[in-house]
Formats: structure tokens, C-alpha cells, sequence
DNA sequence: CCCACCCATATTGCGTACAAATTGGGTCAT
DNA sequence: ATGACCCAATTTGTACGCAATATGGGTGGG
């Protein structure tokens, strides 16, 4: 620390208090602490961590730059809000670059990452079975969930060693949408989607990199569809809070 | 100003300095003022531009979420470099997504927005005509066409009225390769590139997305082909300075 | 009663100071 | 001569303070 801390009161700074300020404003928007909308106040931020200014900014702009949050000149940043259109459209940009990604992954994956794709794909179909275990709260049960699938995808991506590719999805994938549509999902759906993640990582193993695109593409497409209906039913989801 | 300047002393502060810093690092970047591997040290830039670091900063993070620098723990950020594989598989990810953009200016666009395609497109093919013009130094002439390619590029990508896909492109076009590229290019390239220009331009007016779409791909791909000729036959490209 | 204008306040944008970490070179022991 | 180790210099990471700017409410005039 420079200064402020007491010095042993955290339990790991190795990652610094820029990379700590995002993963916990993040995570915050993701689950939807933060609404579409609210304002991002550094000063507040920063007190709320007790950090400076300085490492909130830098989260900031770097979650400006993955298009969770949007900045207004001299008003600061904002948690994004989106229409009906933009879902719409990012889940077919997202569609596409996973295609693309399940693809490489094809050609380039090796024995040992469809070895993981199996393993996560089977995870997240042994959640699903549990699904109405009413011993773990609902929230955690959808979080775990999340976890598992972000997994699955990413072991994916990984796999089609493509660095750009991955910089990129990681900024196309709008993780608040997809935490809700899994929150929203019944089981049938749940098994559908652990249907088409073993279809996907199957042809991945055989090497047919069109068919594995098309799985990943129809299986994003499916949620997509699944999550609109959802949004638009309940509430406008195009809000702007305050 | 807070205090530094003599007031005054600039044209327009109107977008900041950290906006500032982060246009001239890029082109200096762009253009290869600065080589892949070269370390791009905070202090010594904001002296060569007469700011702080604070806005030095920002712009290096943001050239580093659009991948043109790269950065290491506690060692700041240096030129991002290359290798024959890295240009091969922007390159690819490059044509899928403006391919992706053709497809939607297809159904998008508006007469308006064809008609500065076309305006760009033509441009275009006016300063290819005039590419042995011994009048102009080379690197402006290359600058011009890099400018209106550019524009040819992006406004069909704006027309495409995706934001994300917008965003994303900002930073999967490597301007330093595309400038790069149009350099080394021989008039007959440059008039076969003007020629895509022209198809693509027109499959968009008529409304076939994936013919724009298959355009648009074979344009950039041809592109990185002959690009790849060239970095790999000169030097080695994945080289790191210092 | 409504609109334009102005001022107090909240918040960003930038400059600067200081502490921590990495690096490279020099030194000492083997 | 070679290897490990340590120290100093460079550079990043963070905190903090001040000036500039947008905002919203209140006031006066039409």
C-alpha cells in the first residue's frame, strides 16, 4: 500500500487496486446491484471500497471500454442501459464470434481442452438435475450455474487460441443478460441448453468445425430469444433508472 | 487548463487531453513512429506532449482494451508486436465482422448512407488514378488513401447501425497493418481494391446482404494476403525491438 | 402563470507527490 | 571464471488537491 491501509488488513493485493475496483463494480453490474442507468459516481465508489479516485476511474473506463458502462462527457460513467434492438443485436455479434470461436476450436483444439469442454458441460448438466434442490438459495443455485456455463464457453474460446477473439468476447459477452436469462430459464430449458453443449463440444472433439459453429450459433440464438421474451413481458428492460 | 499552459496556447481543448494523448499516441503508433516492442514509457510521453501522466495513462489503457499496446505488470505498456499468425487470425476476425456489417447496411442502410459509400469508394479510385501523381510525397498519398479507405470502411459499418459491432471494430481494424498494407500495395492491387469497393457498395444498395457479405470478406482477405506476402518477405515482423 | 437567466453545488478532469515493485548491473564468495 | 545476491535507478501504481464544467433549483421579468 502507499499509504491509507493499516497494512495486513487485506487478504491478497497481488492484483492491484485498479483490477480490485473492476471486479467488484463489475460484478455488481452484472448482478444487477447497480441497475441500467445508475450513475457511477467515482467519489462514492471509492469511499464504498475505500480506495482513491484513481484505480474507480481506471475500472471505469475499462468496463466503458467492454460496453458495460458508458461515459457522458464531464457527467462521468453510467451503467448502460439497453433497448430491445441492442440485446438483439449484441446476442447475434455474440453468436457469431462464439461460431467462430467453436470453429478454430475445431481445427485448433487439443485433447486436453476437449477433455474440459466435456468436463464443464457435464457439471452444468449435473446443476441443472439439481436445480430444485431447496437446500441452496435460489440466487446462489443461478449463480453456480452462470459459473459453470461462463466456463464452458470460455474453455471454448480458449481452445480456438485466438487472443484477439477472447479479448473481444469477453467484451460481447454482456454478463448482466446472461446471469438473467439463466435466472429466468425453467428446466426444460436448462436441459435443452445442456443438450446443445454436449452436441457443440462433441462435433468440437470430431473436428467439424461448421457444425460446431451452427450449435454454438443456434444454442446463443435460443437464449436469446428465451431472455427477450422475458425482459419485454415483465418490464421495458429499456428503462433508465433516475 | 488547472494550471500548466499559458492559456490560450492551443487551438481547441474542447475533447480533453486525455482525447489528446490518446490521438497522437495512436497515430504515432499507426503510422510507426513507434515499432512493435518499443516500451512507451508514461513520463517521457506526457513530457514529449507537455501533459501529466494522468491522461498519458488513460490513453495507453484505452489503446491497450482496442489492442494496438499491450501491457505488463508494473512495467507499463510497450507496442504491441505481432506474429505471422496474429495478423493471420485478425485478419479473419476482421472480415467476419465487417462482413457481419455489409450484411446489416444491406437491410439497414439508408439511400443516404449508400450514396456517401459510393462517394468514399469513388474517391478512392480518383487518388488510385493519381497514385503516380509525383507531385505529392508518398507518405501523404498513402495517408489520403489510408483516410478515404477508412472512411469507405467505416461508413458501411455505421450504416450497418450496430453500436457494439461499431465499438468492437474500432479496434479489430489493426491501422497499422491496414496502413502498412496500402503502402507496399502495387496500382493494379489498388484498383482491384477500388473494384471491391464498387461491388460491395453496390450489393449493399440493392439490398443482397450476403453477397455484400462474401464481398466484403474477399476484400479484406485478399488484403491480408497480400500483406502477409509482403511483412514476411522483408523482415520478420514477430521481431520485438530493444 | 410560464420562461429565461443566474448562481450554488456536485462531480469530473488534470496535475503532482510519494511509495512500491521490477530491472539491470555490480560485487562478493566459491 | 562463474554464479548468487544485493543495491540503486527507473517506472509504475496510488493518493490527494485544485480548477473547470455541467446541473438543478430559485428568482425576476414578461
Amino acid at each position: 500500500m502507499t499509504s491509507g491501509e493499516p497494512a495486513g488488513s487485506e487478504h491478497r493485493v497481488s492484483e492491484g487496486h485498479a483490477a480490485l475496483a473492476y471486479d467488484r463494480i463489475r460484478q455488481a453490474v452484472v448482478e444487477g446491484a447497480y441497475g441500467p442507468g445508475d450513475r457511477l459516481v467515482e467519489q462514492r465508489i471509492s469511499e464504498e471500497f475505500s480506495l482513491s479516485r484513481t484505480p474507480v476511474r481506471e475500472a471505469l473506463r475499462r468496463l466503458e471500454s467492454e460496453g458495460l458502462v458508458v461515459f457522458r462527457r464531464n457527467r462521468g460513467a453510467a451503467v448502460r442501459s439497453m433497448s430491445a434492438e441492442d440485446v438483439r443485436d449484441l446476442y447475434e455479434l455474440r453468436a457469431r464470434l462464439e461460431s467462430y470461436a467453436a470453429e478454430l476450436a475445431s481445427v485448433r483444439g487439443s485433447i486436453g481442452s476437449c477433455d474440459a469442454m466435456d468436463e464443464a458441460a457435464e457439471q452444468f448438466e449435473r446443476q441443472v438435475d439439481r436445480s430444485d434442490d431447496v437446500g441452496i438459495a435460489r440466487d446462489d443455485r443461478v449463480r453456480a450455474l452462470s459459473d459453470t456455463n461462463n466456463r464452458f464457453h470460455q474453455t471454448i474460446v480458449a481452445a480456438a487460441g485466438h487472443e484477439r477473439l477472447t479479448q473481444m468476447l469477453a467484451g460481447a459477452v454482456d454478463v448482466p443478460l446472461v446471469f438473467r436469462a439463466l435466472r429466468g430459464f425453467e428446466r426444460s430449458e436448462l436441459q435443452r441448453s445442456a443438450e446443445f453443449h454436449r452436441m457443440t463440444a462433441h462435433a468440437i472433439r470430431r473436428g467439424e468445425g461448421a457444425r460446431a459453429g451452427r450449435l454454438m450459433s443456434e444454442h446463443i440464438l435460443l437464449g436469446r430469444d428465451r431472455l427477450m421474451e422475458d425482459l419485454y413481458r415483465s418490464d421495458g428492460a429499456g428503462r433508465e433508472r433516475e
